[in-house]
DNA sequence: CAAAAAACATGATATTAATCATATTTAGGA
DNA sequence: TCCTAAATATGATTAATATCATGTTTTTTG
């Protein structure tokens, strides 16, 4: 449901929330060892989300990833989407071609209501008003 | 969150629950067919319920595999957790160690009570529910 | 009892996801 | 301007899933 990479690519960006901006940029490196993610591999994630605009880059000393006001209010589903594609969270479950109401698998009932809350949280949930619940301690990121 | 092989499991549970009984068995090679598995691939993940008896079997001529009444008294997740272990679908979704109310991811809100609740349901839920659904034509089991 | 038909056990291959490595480009500072 | 420090692009390796293949055991039937 949700992949490695989108694991690794959420805690990083709220990570750089809570500790960078335009001129407290942090190394690629850096930033792995403080959220425990392979270093190669983190360097490649943030690249792909600086692409996708999800987070600012610098090339060049003095460089690094960093987050700037207009990436705070990005949707955690945005996060996830960049990583794992669009359709991966509301494919059905028990492999219909498409999930709906007018054709539902068995599961459909069991799983569909709940998921779509779900879905509909990550959307509406921007990566600053989670930032705020780490700052006030109310929630914590893994390691 | 459900792996492959046990969206292939519960469909052929599901199957085997609507045309098979104790004197109408099934060989793998035709579950496979009729639910578009690839045949190895079923025959092996078949073996493997019968031998956790979730679902029954007999060897040489005449055998296969069935579902008797016992059988279906099995919830979903009975079937899940046979192929993909226990406690993948309520392991925290960002890494935490452990997945609680006390000392929550930032999206543990977002994610538990929606889960909780379809786990609540894969856990009452028996496959002879859903196989009525299926009888009604209230639901469709995938190709 | 012998032969054949089925599940069973086990291991091999292929595909995909995760991880690592390295050459190239860009920007800052001496 | 040249050196160095950083991201970027791209590809290679490894690990985990999914898929395939094959020999062994059990049971029915002639
Ligand atoms: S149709 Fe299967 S989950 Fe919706
Ligand atoms: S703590 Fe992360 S999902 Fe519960």
């Amino acid at each position: 449901m949700l992949s490695n990479s989108s694991k690794y690519a959420l805690k990083a960006v709220l990570y750089l929330t809570l500790h960078t901006d335009e001129n407290n940029k942090m190394m690629a490196k850096d930033i792995s060892e403080k959220i425990s993610v392979p270093k190669a591999y983190m360097a490649k994630l943030l690249q792909g989300l600086a692409k996708r605009e999800i987070i600012s880059s610098t090339k060049g000393p003095k460089g690094g990833f960093y987050i700037n006001p207009s990436n705070k209010n990005r949707t955690i589903m945005e996060i996830i989407e960049v990583i794992d594609g669009k359709k991966k969270m509301e494919s059905c479950m028990m492999g219909l071609k498409d999930c709906n109401e007018h054709k539902p698998c068995p599961i459909h009932s069991i799983i569909n209501p709940s998921r779509s809350k779900m879905i509909a949280l990550l959307e509406s949930k921007t990566i600053n008003d989670l930032a705020k619940d780490l700052k006030l301690n109310k929630v914590f990121l893994p390691s």
